[in-house]
RNA sequence: GGGAGGAUUCCCGAGUGGCCAAAGGGGGCAGACUGUAAAUCUGUUGUCUGACGACUUCGGUGGUUCGAAUCCACCUCCUCCCA
């Protein structure tokens, strides 16, 4: 049996952080609803079976689910293998390629894994839209086109833009939203989450919905997170992501690579916190607290969220260490220098910094040395050969260390 | 179908026979500063070399030339205009 907060405080954690939400009196009346009756709500969220690589930006809207799964409610994820045949006309007009059935599977297959590191498998349902779309005759069809209006569909922006400058736009293209609508018709969602960019489907869902006798759903949109830079959304291809699977540390220290402005942001947008707990944060940054704190204490949150509080721990640690008291960590790699050691003693560090990965190339590790970006023992090196001894720790650049050993010696 | 213009080093973009490894900006990296970040300033940003220097690069292929990113031919792709 479920145990359910009060509305209000349900209201409370569904809203932190949400771009909008059509409409909140819907919502609480179907959360007044689940109450009485026990039934938990089911949360649709619709994704492209493309190969799936999740970042901190997917996971915003991943988040919001995984937190209402926690007050009781049911997800619903569905893989559109279907509409990707067509591929979403929002924003690009490239056509996408299509996937074998194969493909879909597997990706399907790395969705699961990547999704479960968030949402609560036991409360989950992911299905394939194919499932329902594909059988559709064309007599169903026609009556799920007779729902809308061509003019509504046109109010679409990409639509309306491409339309009036006279560009293709393929009629199967603009079934798009409207398969998208049957898809919560065909689970009877009673939320649809979405990004703003999706409003329009999502909104539409609610028309069509209300058409086949369902109540409607109620639309959570979740704002778009800005990556690394602070200013583009969050995007592999743009470099500025954090990815759910990325290495503790280097989790750790990309967020504290975020702007101070964006750290109340990252608090709601990416961890589970409480509004109130978000709030004494708030209140601490306001107070002058140094953000840098702050930031490490939303790094840790987000760190622990997908590696745990052991892994968290650590890369703070790893982080006091090595970027606040920029001094070398505790655990390094032991690099054999020997092979790099001429007869006089002297080793060649150009080749040690490529051979260690530091440096991409031997003329970018000699513009390293040349630029005192690298040193012996805290001591900056100026030459490209220098005589090392065995336990010697060579740093290049703020964070890349070593610690260099000779074979016949023990290390 | 007809016409015009493009394709340059990570990105944008200048270069129109030797002075070009190729301006400038962005981004990256390093140094200084610092509260992590940001901002600012400085340097650097094809490969190999201790250095001199050598080698590879300007959509593709072939050609002209002592010498081509720059000229010619063909090809591929992209953009725009007319029908």
């Amino acid at each position: 049996m479920l145990q359910m907060l009060p509305i209000h405080e349900q209201m409370r954690i569904i809203a932190k952080g949400a771009a909008e939400i059509i409409n909140p009196e819907e919502l609480q009346r179907k959360l007044h609803d689940a109450a009485g009756k026990g039934r938990p709500l089911t949360v649709k969220l619709g994704l492209d079976p493309t190969a799936p690589d999740l970042h901190l930006g997917h996971a915003v809207v991943l988040r919001k689910i995984r937190q209402m799964q926690e007050l009781g409610h049911r997800a619903v994820i569905i893989l559109g293998d279907f509409t990707a045949m067509i591929g979403d006309p929002s924003g690009k007009s490239k056509t996408r390629k299509q996937l074998t059935h194969e493909e879909t599977l597997r990706n399907a297959a790395t969705y699961k894994e990547q999704l479960f590191r968030i949402l609560m498998p036991e409360r989950t349902e992911i299905r394939f839209n194919s499932e329902w779309l594909s059988g559709l005759n064309l007599a169903a069809v026609l009556e799920l086109a007779g729902k809308t209006t061509v003019a509504r569909i046109l109010e679409r922006d990409d639509f309306k833009s491409r339309f009036s400058a006279n560009l293709t736009i393929g009629l199967h293209e603009l079934f798009y939203p409207l398969m998208q609508s049957y898809d919560s018709v065909a689970i009877q969602a009673d939320i649809e989450m979405g990004g703003t960019d999706q409003r329009f489907n999502i909104l539409m869902g609610r028309d069509i919905q209300k058409h086949y006798g369902q109540e409607s759903q109620v639309a959570l949109f979740m704002p778009i997170l800005e990556g690394t830079d602070g200013v583009e959304k969050m995007s592999k291809s743009l470099g500025n992501s954090i990815g759910i699977n990325e290495d503790p540390r280097v989790m750790f220290e990309k967020i504290m690579a975020i702007p101070d402005s964006l750290i109340i942001r990252y608090f709601e947008l990416c961890t589970d916190l409480h509004p109130d707990e978000v709030d004494l944060y708030r209140e601490r940054l306001d107070n002058g607290e140094n953000p840098r704190d702050i930031k490490a204490c939303l790094a840790h949150e987000i760190v622990r969220l997908y590696h745990g509080r052991q892994a968290a721990d650590a890369a703070r640690e790893y982080f006091n260490t090595v970027y606040r008291d920029r001094e070398p960590p505790k655990d390094m790699v032991d690099l054999d220098v020997s092979p790099f050691t001429d007869d006089q003693g002297n080793t060649d560090l150009v080749r040690i910094l490529v051979k260690s990965g530091f440096a991409p190339s031997s003329s970018e590790a000699r513009r390293l040395i040349l630029q005192g970006g690298v040193r012996l023992n805290a001591e900056k090196v100026n030459q490209f050969r220098i005589p090392v001894r065995d336990g010697d720790i060579l740093q290049a650049g703020r964070k890349h260390f070593t610690r260099l050993c000779k074979p016949d010696r023990t290390c």
